[in-house]
DNA sequence: TATGAATGAGGGTTCATTCAT
DNA sequence: TATGAATGAACCCTCATTCAT
């Protein structure tokens, strides 16, 4: 019980370092100064710096997901699914969930292990993604006309590469504006649905 | 060896070593070794390092920019740019442009002044991008309807999350099969747009 | 170990490492290796070495000074004095404390911090030699002709000036013959004094 | 005849670097900026830093006593002395040949070589300060009194150390107000001198 | 388990020195 | 001889990791 918080409290803090400092500045110590704990500890739950990255990796992809997930769960409308993932890309811009895995990618070039972990999540999302998609267009004519699986591929590497651009230029790459022209494309494509 | 010469032979070292290693592996003796020439020389160059990841991003934006903009000069219909586009990208791959670029945003998390260049080097990329799509749905109703801006940074911020995934997951993240979807969708717009 | 015992190791190691190698060879290596610990402790208590420098040049002036200070302290008469300050020096020879002290001079050159603290000893100094004379010659007729600011600052010039010659060639500069001299003045000056 | 010139040249900027940057800071890049030259250059006149060092010694050294010499060449009278002292000291400080001196002595501390040199350049110091000191009390009851060799040597010794001092805080340690006391002990010393 | 002191392996950087031009 | 590019050793310093308490 005990073990699993402070578990947490640390793959916490490597997140948020991550996000707010890089990864090459991510050392035991800032984690351990991010989640106010002694650098040591690290060591006590995890072998390496390297494993607790992995352990990052799929802890934030999986908390993430369950929470997509879930709220997108009955979402049969563009416009309503739009809606949704507007705010829960707020929730992960303010956690700093989607840098954290960002500064991970990059970092999965220094680490095969690392990199094994992110390719396992991404296909997950790739998966979310795909089944998403099918529920919107299965039934339309759509359906035949889009190749889900590179759909979905796209998606994922969209939303990635917003959230790395919008860190370094919010005037040119604003997801506000970009949630906002989803919408409107987003409507076009409910009017034309059968239903 | 003439100065400039030199240079660039640090330049491409820094590139290669980027795309190969990551930034966190990417150091000034990692850079020596891909290069062939003493950790020193760079100090005879660059300031240090960061100037020189400075320099990188800047080099490589613009030489491919450069290439972007001759080989996409007179194209105006969707197919033979998305074509055009497909060999640029092979390029990118092969010779690791975008991979470096990609660690060099995850670095600018480190760097204030690596995230300045890479901002105005982005920046002249979505510019590039915005007067491509202009040039493609000017005079069509499509131009009434996109937003242009929006679309720029979100074809930019694909492109990358596209490589970056792709080299991840090659087999999840294909984007030969994506250029042939595009190529598809491509074809259609041809058609749809009046001559 | 105690935080201050290590600190006061590697300020003890700092001052024999200078005394006998000299500042230019005074290396964290070098250090450490006087020491018997590792490079990397130094930097877990001082910031770097300019800082440890500062902290050597207070750390050996005020250790001495209250040495001499509680040497000298009821001592009025002028051979006296120069039998107390020949045992001084003695144990400043032999411990390395003057020779430190003229290489943290030498290096004041190059850091204005280590300039700013040698400055502040070196009065704490020339306060205590002007002291001294005080005792020696109030009421005296060598009061009114002494300046004894400028005196005491030749003094301390003087003393440092023999350690850093003595060193050099002790045959030259014979530091037990220059006390022989000054017992000798010394006693001519306690004969003319009133009692 | 030209190449005895650069050698100079050399020299000349090797005391200049040392008076104004100390020791640590007096690198073949920064003898060769200050005096306006390749860093090469030094390699054709001496085979490495230690030798140019030893050789600065020699030339600084020898080149002032010259001048001393020439200087207090028939002065019989201590007032007199004093007066060309204060000139020619104010040369040496100006010009920085005691700040060089110093730092080399305190490099002395780290080759060799270079202790040799300056053993043998402060022999010639202390044997001219003799001569000098002989020149004024011979005939006079001091004669008896004064150990000459111990005063010559503290007379060097306390040379150095007011240059080392002054230059770290000329308020506290101050030549001129030095050399107003040493004119008034001289005048005294003149009158008490049978003629 | 937690702490924080200590180790030692690099990494960034400088610089004496060499050498082609 | 002079230049200035290049090398490689060594230095400062950081940091993952260990370990006594």
């Amino acid at each position: 019980m005990k073990r699993a918080e402070t578990r947490q409290r640390i793959l916490r803090a490597a997140v948020r370092t991550l996000a707010e400092h890089g990864y090459a500045d991510t050392t035991a110590r800032a984690i351990a100064a991010t989640g106010g704990f002694a650098p040591g500890v690290i060591y006590y739950y995890f072998a390496d710096l390297d494993e607790l990255f992995v352990a990052t990796a799929r802890f934030t992809s999986q908390a993430r997901l369950a929470r997509y997930r879930a709220e997108t769960d009955g979402v049969t409308g563009a416009v309503e699914l739009v809606g949704r993932l507007r705010v829960l890309y707020r929730e992960d811009a303010a956690e700093g969930h989607i840098a954290a895995v960002q500064e991970l990618i990059a970092a999965a070039n220094t680490s095969a292990r690392l990199a094994g972990e992110v390719r396992a999540s991404t296909a997950e999302w790739q998966d979310f993604a795909a089944s998403t998609i099918h529920r919107l267009i299965d039934g339309t004519p759509f359906a035949a006309l889009l190749p889900v699986r590179e759909a979905a591929a796209a998606v994922v590497a969209a939303y990635l590469g917003i959230e790395m651009l919008s860190h370094l230029d919010a005037n040119r790459t604003n997801p506000a504006a970009m949630f906002d022209a989803a919408e409107r494309a987003a409507a076009m494509f409910d009017t034309l649905r059968p239903r």
